[in-house]
DNA sequence: CTTCAAGTACGACTTGCATCGTACCTGAAG
DNA sequence: CTTCAGGTACGATGCAAGTCGTACTTGAAG
């Protein structure tokens, strides 16, 4: 019931390459978006972000965060925890989730 | 003589989806870390970062620098400038250079 | 003029990555 | 137990991107 904590990365050893590789994608990067607009930094289920992504493809996106070290997933079994490593982000790339933060959810178009 | 400067997108246009492609690379992110670190933000010759790849390669990466705004590009005809755009980086993106320039140069190994 | 170095243009190759189909696992509800 | 929804594992596919070879252009030096 208590759902354990799938390992990321620890606060010091978070690379800058995996983090800008994490949100060079425009799915990914709405997901941060979201979340470090949300200064509550509750958990939120994986199904809450309205990915317009098959199933498959958003556990793909969800690891990927996770294994950038920006974001932990705690596993329930049949479903999913999320939730922002808001502390450990600012202690290591400060300011790098106001950049996120500030940014208009829907304001720029890829390509 | 002058050197004519080659066009990239204006301040307010730079959008952080091509920022971070950008900066996904290992080399054009070792360069943005490099400009980012000299706080003289003098021009420098594009031979000047002694990267591990092709001319041509070199080109690419550059253009693409370029053309997410972050930095800009002297034509001299059969030698080239490389110029940060820190001003219009900080405007918009304010501590995105700060966190390069933060980074260890040779810290951080991919793969 | 010729020569040379720096850079670009174009194309080909290769790798990486986003995406999804199929099958399987997990836990809750009947 | 069975059923069902949420999630994962594995593989295949298609496309974007990094890389380099060849050829061409530019400007300076001789």
């Amino acid at each position: 019931m208590a759902g354990r904590n799938l390992v990321g990365p620890e606060a010091d050893a978070l690379d800058l390459g995996a983090v800008f590789r994490a949100l060079a994608d425009e799915h990914r990067r709405s997901v941060m978006m979201e979340l470090a607009a949300d200064r509550s930094d509750s958990e939120r289920g994986c199904n809450s972000f309205d990915l317009p992504i098959s199933k498959q493809t958003q556990t793909h996106h969800f690891r990927v965060l996770r294994e950038a070290g920006l974001i932990d997933e705690i596993d329930y079994g049949n479903r999913k925890g999320i939730r922002l490593r808001r502390a450990d982000i600012e202690k290591r790339f400060p300011g790098l989730l106001t950049l996120l933060g500030a940014e208009s959810p829907g304001g720029t178009a890829p390509r």
